[in-house]
DNA sequence: TAGACATATTGACATATATCTATGTGATGT
DNA sequence: ACATCACATAGATATATGTCAATATGTCTA
């Protein structure tokens, strides 16, 4: 085989980020529409629920992926949990994408 | 519906860099093997399947989604299709992603 | 023209994914 | 305590995806 481990878990990042409706969440938590219960340092599940016009475990489903895949934090106070973006994640996913479009080093 | 057509499109390019084989392809094409038929100015199909370990209609449906996600360029000469990286829309993957890294705006 | 070669397409199959309904879990408030 | 609320999990189902073997297509060469 002539792919790594860190290659599988670029490769679930990218996973992660390939959905329409996980997609509509990131930039609901860049650009929060404050609304029941969301507050200006984290979104609640419930607020993304009626954003996106899908059902509730529809959105815990996509939320666990994104959390998994590190792109947001879940914090979960009494009983909301509160999402927000990780820049540091999506930094590194830049990061990894540069060598794609940067000048090729001249050998 | 909150999600656009940009959004669909953003996705099926993720979606495209979401699997460990397209993702070892990705890093041939930029370090490429001059193996059999590979050339200076691209890579042919048959130099993957080698260095991939997986069957010849295998490369050819992921060499298929990667062109369709715009994110390679395939160019026949003779019997052999030359693949290359697609520098701009790495790039523009990276610029779509910039907002969710960057420091908020002031309000 | 015939055969060999590089790649694409088709069809089959197993697995993964997105979605829903129903139900479970844990916290809050009356 | 009990009902309610926010979210998670389980199970079911339809669709999408990755893979291969078999075959088709197009190109070169002898």
């Amino acid at each position: 085989m002539c792919y790594s481990a860190g290659m599988e878990n670029l490769a679930t990042t990218f996973k992660a980020l390939g959905d329409p409706v996980r997609l509509a969440i990131l930039e609901f938590l860049k650009d929060p529409v404050q609304d029941c219960c969301s507050r200006s340092d984290g979104v609640c599940a419930c607020d993304l629920e009626a954003f996106l016009g899908v059902s509730q475990p529809t959105v815990s489903h996509h939320m666990k992926i994104l959390v998994q895949a590190g792109l947001i934090r879940a914090e979960k106070r009494g009983r909301w949990v509160y999402y927000s973006l990780n820049a540091e994640a999506f930094a590194t996913v830049c990061r990894e994408l540069e060598p794609f479009h940067e000048q090729p080093a001249t050998v």
